[in-house]
DNA sequence: TATATATTTGACTGATTTTGGCAAGTCAAT
DNA sequence: ATTGACTTGCCAAAATCAGTCAAATATATA
């Protein structure tokens, strides 16, 4: 949903290929169009190693990637923000 | 996590027994008994069933549920509380 | 104690989902 | 027309999941 369109960003951004990044990936070409469209979802191995490539900082877009996840879970939930809400109290008493 | 510690209160308060609620959602024992120790998740159909049949507030118990599907998505990132609070945002602006 | 009833556990299976590749397709710029 | 970049659809292998069954435990009660 945002992930895909930040690496995407990210990526051309650097002004590299699918091609050249599915290489470093050792995934297909298909593979990396397919995320950054959001067709496919995307191993965290894979958010590092492109942190890594584009240069961005590896945290950032892993709050992005988990966002996504996070977004992914509740977007057709009407008790959406109760439940976000929920959980967030919940994390945060366990730190 | 919570869901499940959740359903045992409003089983055990309904004085019902696992085999009664399996019945009632036509699966095994061994399945509700496992749903409420969190060691399978729980489709939503079956949380509507529930809060049905524990005369619980359905809404209060799909967001319980939800939380719970987040809390899962998140519980073993060190970026957890960033992504939420980022997809928190995102969520409210489509709102 | 013995027995009956409630719950848990683990192994198992068929169904579904996911991963990722491949080949053919589109689209733009030469 | 050809080339190069990206997309699309289809597919096989692998992983995950739902739910069952039978055996094991726990708990209560006579």
């Amino acid at each position: 949903m945002i992930i895909g369109q930040k690496l995407r960003e990210l990526r051309e951004g650097k002004g590299l290929l699918l091609r050249q990044v599915a290489a470093e990936l050792e995934v297909d070409t298909a593979y990396i169009s397919k995320m950054e469209r959001g067709e496919k979802n995307i191993k965290k191995e894979y958010i590092i190693l492109l942190a890594k490539l584009y240069d961005c900082d590896e945290n950032e877009l892993v709050a992005i990637w988990l966002a996504d996840k996070i977004f992914d879970v509740v977007k057709d939930e009407s008790m959406a923000l109760n439940a976000i809400g929920i959980a967030q109290k919940h994390l945060k008493k366990l730190i």
